[in-house]
DNA sequence: GCAAAAGTGTTGCACTTACACCCATGG
DNA sequence: CCATGGGTGTAAGTGCAACACTTTTGC
């Protein structure tokens, strides 16, 4: 086969999926994303994001889902279709692509609650690890660029959706929740006592009247998200913030 | 290949890829899209979004531009990645996709100047053509969920981003900017007069002190879009509307 | 002069910002 | 009773919607 020819035959592809997943400690006041260690010899022990090659039989979605339960053993709180991106020239650098196979890369985004995601580190030998976000290494690939595109996505998410409320639990103290806007968006978006008065205001927020202590202080109310009154704000931008 | 055997090999993909691309018609005061006339046996006759495979040694935005110049002959005025669809069941379906072949559809979106766009119809026997966006038939495939997709993209873009330049000319008055916008959103985002000055005030368009007539009334002022000053606005939200 | 289109100005209202201040609890 | 964190209030400033008004042209 000559070069022309080879030209207009159609690409074959291997898919795989990459996820961002984020998580929010907010007792150390970090946030945090999941990586995998890469042991394969190509890799070199260096990390990367938890990915997948996809089989038959399951969606890309499908892929993705199976990489957050066998990472760390979570349900879906929130997963959502980031970018696709090409391997660029993948089968002439790596033995393992031979035969003109081209990778394509999808990849997904998710936000897991803390506590339920922390259980890892179990029978995977620090394979896996959460990152503090400013301390991620050098990834493989195009990890790094990916890991940028999705905590991109991440803040405006968190301005327009109620992704928030996915990794709070069902009772949370209004400061709880300013604590994980500064985590991800930084100390400078919004005043504490002018977040308080513009959230409450859209009525989204019910006070449970329950109080609850953290130390000395006045006791903070418990509140709760109420789906239904959130619907009218759906779509429309910057709620929050 | 028992099915137990079968789930655990990877799945083999065909990419393709489809344009959702936005033109404006000023003098008729229309948004259309570009559709293609399908005359596979199993499409008869259908309408879809412009599409093709992934060749040999193109990427995926090679890919996305030789639709654009081959179904118009446009340069790329913009274009970006909208969204990875996956084809569900195709290969139980047709048998054009035996061998457990899946698809994968990567589809880009693009707004190009209907005046450079327009000189199709050429040699393509009314295969291509623009249709306006309340008009658009039933679609093969999921066309109209990428559709669907790209429109709000289009939307939001526009209040964020300065696409619109690039369907401008290069001098043009605010009354043509307008439009443009109320084509796209719809009448009622904003007044005229209030559009005028916030947007002025930004100081990215650049009065020329040039005048035009069109019919009665006073002549416009032409402006320009001064891409240096609009750099301070960049990424941030709602410069528009 | 009159209609039509371009361009300017004004006013009210709503919302944000930056604080100051009050409240309830633990020690 | 004071430190600490929770919660309320207010005054100044900003931004936008609505609409009235002025300017410059063709006829």
């Amino acid at each position: 086969m000559n070069s022309e020819e080879n030209k207009l035959i159609l690409a074959a592809f291997k898919v795989g999926v990459n996820n961002v997943i984020f998580s929010v400690d907010s007792h150390h006041h970090q946030l945090l994303v999941l990586l995998v260690k890469r042991e394969e010899k190509f890799f070199n022990n260096q990390w990367g994001l938890p990915g997948t090659l996809v089989r038959n039989g399951e969606s890309l979605e499908d892929a993705s889902q199976r990489i957050l339960s066998e990472e760390i053993r979570v349900d879906n709180l929130y997963l959502e279709q980031l970018y696709t991106f090409e391997r660029p020239n993948c089968n002439s650098k790596t033995s393992l692509d031979s035969f003109n196979i081209r990778h394509l890369s999808v990849s997904y985004f998710a936000l897991v609650r803390f506590d339920k995601a922390n259980s890892l580190g179990i029978n995977n030998y620090n394979r896996t690890n959460w990152y503090m976000i400013q301390k991620v290494p050098q990834l493989i690939f195009d990890h790094n660029q990916i890991l940028d595109y999705g905590y991109q996505r991440l803040r405006n998410k968190l301005e327009y959706s109620p992704i928030v409320f996915e990794i709070l639990p069902d009772l949370f103290t209004l400061n709880d929740l300013y604590q994980v806007y500064t985590i991800i968006l930084g100390e400078n978006f919004a005043d504490y006592s002018n977040f308080r008065s513009r959230l409450l205001k859209l009525g989204f927020l019910i006070d449970t009247e329950r109080k609850v202590s953290r130390g000395s202080g006045r006791p903070a109310s418990l509140y709760r998200f109420d789906a239904e009154a959130f619907a009218p704000f759906k779509n429309k931008p910057f709620v929050f913030v």
